[in-house]
DNA sequence: TTTCCTGTTAGTGT
DNA sequence: AACACTAACAGGAA
C-alpha cells in the first residue's frame, strides 16, 4: 500500500541494502514512466534513501535524486544474492518472478544487486531531478505526520483553516498532511470514533485530539507491521501479508465492529472513494 | 460478457 | 473554497 507506512518500510530496507552501491545500468522498458536523463545515473553511487509524503527519494552522489511515486499499484523489488524483498502494492504478488509484464524500469546495481520498478496500472513514475526540482516537487506538500513538529496545536491550526471540509478528505489531502491515503484515513476516523463524513467545523476539541492521537499511533504500528510484511522473502507464502488482520474498518464492510458494540461496518462512497465506518461507535 | 471496483493525484468546471 | 467528475491503466470480482 503505497501510503506512508509502506513507503517508509521500503525506505528503511532499501537504505540498508542500496546505500553505497553504484548504478551500473538502467533498463527502461516503458518510457513514459521515466522522466529525466539516464546519463545522470550511470556509474553514480547511491548515498542515501529518504521518504517524504508518499514518495521515495534515492539520493545520488552527483547531487541528483531519483524520485519514485508508486501511486495505486507500484512496487519496488530489491534483489540480492540472498533473495528479494518487495514493497508497495502486492499485486502482482511479490513472489511472481521478475521481470514480468508490469516491470517497467530495472536498475542494475553493483555487486549483482537489482532494483525492479513494477507498476501494474502505469500511473506511477520515477523522475531524476536536481536539488531545486526536488524542492519544487514538495512545495505544496503538508507536514510529515510523524514529525515532532506535527503537534496537536499544529494539526488543529491546519485543519481549522478548512472548517467546511470533510474530515476524511482533509486527512487525505496531501497539501494539508503528508502521506495519509484512503485506507488510513478510514482507520484514523475509526480510532477517533468520528464519522469520516463530518466537517472539520463540527469537531470538538476532544475529537481533534483523538484524531491527532490516531494519526500518531496508527501510522507507526502500520510501519512496524508493513515492515514484517514487506520483509518476507519471495520464498515465503502470503506476500499479501497479515496486514489485513490489522485493519479495523477498511475492507470490512458487512462484518461486525471490533468494538463489539453491535455495529456492522458500512461502506459508502465519498469523493469517489470507498469510506468505511461503524455508525454505532463513530459519531 | 459487462460493469464495477481498486492503496493516487492533477486538472477542469460549477 | 468545496465538490463532482475525468483521465492516466490493468485486471480481479461479481
Amino acid at each position: 500500500m503505497p501510503e506512508l507506512p509502506e513507503i517508509e518500510t521500503i525506505k528503511r530496507q532499501l537504505e540498508e541494502k542500496a546505500v553505497g552501491l553504484k548504478i551500473e545500468k538502467v533498463d527502461i522498458r516503458l518510457k513514459k514512466l521515466f522522466v529525466g536523463e539516464i546519463n545522470d545515473l550511470i556509474g553514480v553511487k547511491i548515498v542515501g534513501v529518504r521518504r517524504r509524503a508518499k514518495l521515495l527519494i534515492i539520493d545520488l552522489e552527483n547531487k541528483k535524486h531519483m524520485l519514485f511515486h508508486l501511486k495505486m499499484s507500484g512496487q519496488l523489488i530489491f534483489e540480492d544474492r540472498n533473495g528479494k524483498f518487495g514493497g508497495g502494492h502486492p499485486v502482482p504478488p511479490f513472489s511472481k518472478p521478475v521481470p514480468h509484464s508490469a516491470t517497467h524500469v530495472i536498475f542494475y546495481l553493483s555487486g549483482n544487486n537489482i532494483l525492479y520498478f513494477n507498476e501494474l496500472r502505469q500511473f506511477g513514475w520515477v523522475k531524476v531531478v536536481n536539488d531545486k526540482q526536488l524542492e519544487e516537487n514538495f512545495s505544496k506538500v503538508g507536514p510529515e505526520p510523524l514529525s515532532e513538529l506535527f503537534t496537536l496545536e499544529k494539526f488543529s491550526k491546519i485543519i481549522e483553516k478548512r472548517p467546511k471540509s470533510k474530515i476524511k478528505q482533509i486527512l487525505m489531502d496531501q497539501s494539508t498532511i503528508a502521506g495519509i491515503g484512503n485506507i488510513y484515513a478510514s482507520e484514523i476516523c475509526y480510532y477517533a470514533k468520528v464519522m469520516p463524513t463530518r466537517s472539520i467545523g463540527s469537531l470538538t476539541k476532544d475529537e481533534k485530539k483523538l484524531l491527532h492521537e490516531g494519526i500518531k499511533k496508527i501510522l507507526p504500528v502500520a510501519i512496524k507491521y508493513q515492515g514484517t510484511s514487506a520483509d518476507s522473502y519471495v520464498t515465503l507464502a502470503g506476500e499479501k501479508g497479515t496486514y489485513i488482520k490489522y485493519l479495523k474498518v477498511y475492507g470490512r464492510q458487512g462484518q461486525k465492529c471490533l468494538r463489539n458494540d453491535g455495529g456492522v461496518i458500512e461502506k459508502i462512497k465519498q469523493g469517489g472513494r470507498g469510506t468505511f465506518f461503524c455508525s454505532v461507535c463513530q459519531k
